[in-house]
DNA sequence: ACTATATATGAACATATGCTCAGATATTAA
DNA sequence: TTAATATCTGAGCATATGTTCATATATAGT
C-alpha cells in the first residue's frame, strides 16, 4: 500500500521524504495559494490573534477611539496600544484623524467585522 | 477638552489612567464581549496566523490528507506537521480517521474555509 | 518661547512559539 | 515476536512577539 518515492528535483533536493498519495501531494500543490498570498493572509489572522490587538479591533466596531481611552478600556499602557495600533496600521486595518492632540483610530472598513462577527458565530455555536 | 479622571475602583486600582472620553470608554466597556469569548476569538485567529498551519487548512480544504504527504507538501518535517496538527485538532478545527497506521486529516466543518474565503477576498481586492 | 498634553518610537527584556532531534507508541506483516 | 511503517510526543533551542521604559515628536495654550 506504501512505498516510497523521492522527491521532485524541483522541490527541495535535500528531502528524501516519504509521499504515500503523491497524486493527493501533486494536486494540493497544483491548487494551492502562490506563498505570497498565504503570507498575506497568515499576517491578516496574525492581526487578531493577539488580545491586545483584537479588542482593539472589536472595540473600534462601536466608533472611533483615541489612544488613552483605548488604553483605559484594555487596562495596558498608552505605549503598549500605540505599539499595536502601528501595526495594525501597517497591516490597513485601522486608520486615523487628528483633532488637535488627539489620535481618534476608527476602523478603515468592515471587512474585519464580518470576519469577527463570522467566527463569533462559529465559536458561539 | 481634556480631563483627567481616575480609574473607577473596580478596574485596576493600580492605574491612574488618562481618559479623554470617558463615555467612550464606558461605552466600549459596556458592549465588549466576556474575556472568555475575547480569548477564544484569538485562540481561534492564533491557529491561523502560522503559515505551516494555515497552509494545512487551505489544504485540507480540497480533501483529507495524512501527516506524511502533508509533510511533502509544505516540505518541512513529519514532526513538525505532527506538532501542528495536535494544536488543530486540539482547537476541534481537523479531526481524523484511521486505516490501518495511517490517519487521514480532514476539516471538521467549513465554517474555517468561510473564514479563509472571506478574508482572501479582502486580501485580493 | 515655554509648558503641558497626546502620541510615537527605539531598545531592552521576558515570554511565547515553532522547529529539530531523539525516542515512544500504534498498527501491520512476516 | 520481530521488523517495518506511520505517527506522536517531550525536551531543547533559536527566533518571534509583546510589553516596559526612556525619550522623541506634534499640537495647543499661555
Amino acid at each position: 500500500m506504501c512505498f516510497r518515492v523521492v522527491c521532485m528535483a524541483d522541490y527541495e533536493d535535500r528531502c528524501q521524504c516519504r509521499i504515500i498519495h503523491e497524486e493527493r501531494v501533486d494536486g494540493a500543490r497544483s491548487k494551492a495559494l502562490a506563498p505570497d498570498e498565504v503570507g498575506r493572509l497568515a499576517n491578516f489572522f496574525k492581526a487578531l490573534a493577539d488580545t491586545t490587538r483584537l479588542s482593539i479591533i472589536l472595540a473600534l466596531q462601536h466608533g472611533e477611539m483615541c489612544v488613552c481611552d483605548l488604553a483605559a478600556f484594555l487596562a495596558v499602557s498608552e505605549s503598549a496600544v500605540s505599539h499595536q495600533l502601528r501595526l495594525l496600521r501597517q497591516l490597513q486595518l485601522v486608520t486615523n484623524r487628528r483633532q488637535g492632540p488627539v489620535l481618534y483610530y476608527r476602523l478603515v472598513d468592515d471587512h474585519v467585522s464580518q470576519v469577527t462577527d463570522l467566527v463569533l458565530e462559529h465559536i458561539r455555536e
